[in-house]
DNA sequence: GTCTATAGATCGATAGAC
DNA sequence: GTCTATCGATCTATAGAC
């Protein structure tokens, strides 16, 4: 009954309805013990529903898994926008953007999902297409643009966006990604995440520096604090 | 008996044992479906063996799992070694050094390795730290042993080694190795990876050229770590 | 050591009452 | 729609014959 549900949430005044109670648990679930450890048992349970409710939701366990995935991409998205970055100098742009992806790329929503999908793509051929145009195809495309926007400028020399962009984007998730995907060793803290991005940008605008320019000279830009909202 | 397992291995002269019967069978099998989706019934029939003989040389599944995972790591090692590029210059050693790590890494062994332990890190902590170690770890002291040598020899400003060949191995390996994990296109051929590993090769070059103005690690440039809230 | 046969548990998915 | 109860298959791991 309703019963079950009010104090599987904790509160009864806005009566979540089974599918988001249902999606939120297997989204736990799934990101934390990956597809095959995870059974529709388990699930049932956790959400507080049983079995044939779950089934009257979702198809199957692929189908229940394949929401799971597509809901945590679009929760990604808002935040690989590079928008209101035009005013700044691209310095702080890349700093900024750089800064922005690498808190999403470690944190543990995104660490789960790249396990569960990089797992699981062979057995769900369509699943690792759409987590890709979803999620990193989308970063991808929003540098690019940014980048393109630089290159325009005359700013950087940025004759290819989109490679530059993944060069970019390489170098920012760098060992970091796999160290904590591997569980190698905690995540870097702010002050760490903030020299990497830097040590990044200052070698991505050199390599990308226009020529016959000496560099990006404007490092006293950096010294102000980098305000994050 | 040991007819059938000639007739798997398809020659009878080198009696290959059950163990390495069973290792290189459970291998394809693991690397190929993953840990959940790998049944050590499938492991048996494939080896040409009853599940109890598996059962008698591997205690467990996780037990063969980690024997298999271990074994990879040993076979990727001596790839990555950076001998015998002293003579050359920079941009030729790091482009066969790039090249031959692009190579390792979208190799369908090293991708089913990397797909099956980023899944299971979370169900087998020491697995994760095994593989690094044994793995990209090495690729990254080789490196940055290198990088150190022509920071030596003042060809390149690299004051920190071991980030700069962070930075390296991230760009390249770029998007493609994300890409072929999760299958979204086919492993790019010969030109393409040359081409790629040049353009890294090229703006790392640039990002760590000696000049006038301090290098990326040194901090001078830089105001120190910003606190954030 | 290696086999056949099976125990014991759990899996995904469903039938039928309410 | 939601529940209880269960089916049939499959899983890991083991017992006992040879």
């Amino acid at each position: 009954m309703a019963l079950s549900e009010a104090v599987v949430t904790g509160k009864s005044s806005p009566p979540v309805s089974k599918t988001t109670q249902i999606l939120r648990t297997a989204g736990l679930l799934f990101l934390e013990h990956g597809y095959g450890a995870t059974s529709m048992d388990a699930v049932a349970r956790t959400a507080g529903v049983s079995k044939a409710t779950l089934y009257a939701h979702f198809t199957s366990k692929a189908d229940l898994f394949s929401a799971i995935v597509g809901a945590e991409c679009a929760r990604a998205v808002p935040m690989v926008t590079c928008q209101g970055l035009g005013g700044l100098p691209v310095a702080e742009g890349l700093f900024r953007i750089g800064r922005t992806l690498l808190d999403l790329l470690l944190s543990p929503q995104a660490l789960g999902v790249y396990r569960v999908v990089i797992a699981e793509s062979p057995r769900f051929p369509e699943l690792g297409r759409a987590f890709y145009r979803a999620g990193p195809s989308r970063t991808l495309d929003a540098l690019a643009a940014y980048l393109d926007d630089v290159h325009r400028r005359g700013e950087l020399s940025v004759p290819d966006p989109m490679v530059a962009a993944e060069l970019f984007w390489g170098m920012v998730r760098s060992h970091a990604h796999l160290r904590c995907l591997l569980l190698v060793d905690d995540s870097p803290d702010s002050a760490h995440r903030d020299g990497h991005v830097r040590t990044v940008v200052t070698v991505f605008m050199r390599g990308f520096a226009v020529s016959g320019s000496p560099g990006p000279q404007d490092g006293g830009a950096w010294s102000g604090p980098v305000s994050s909202p």
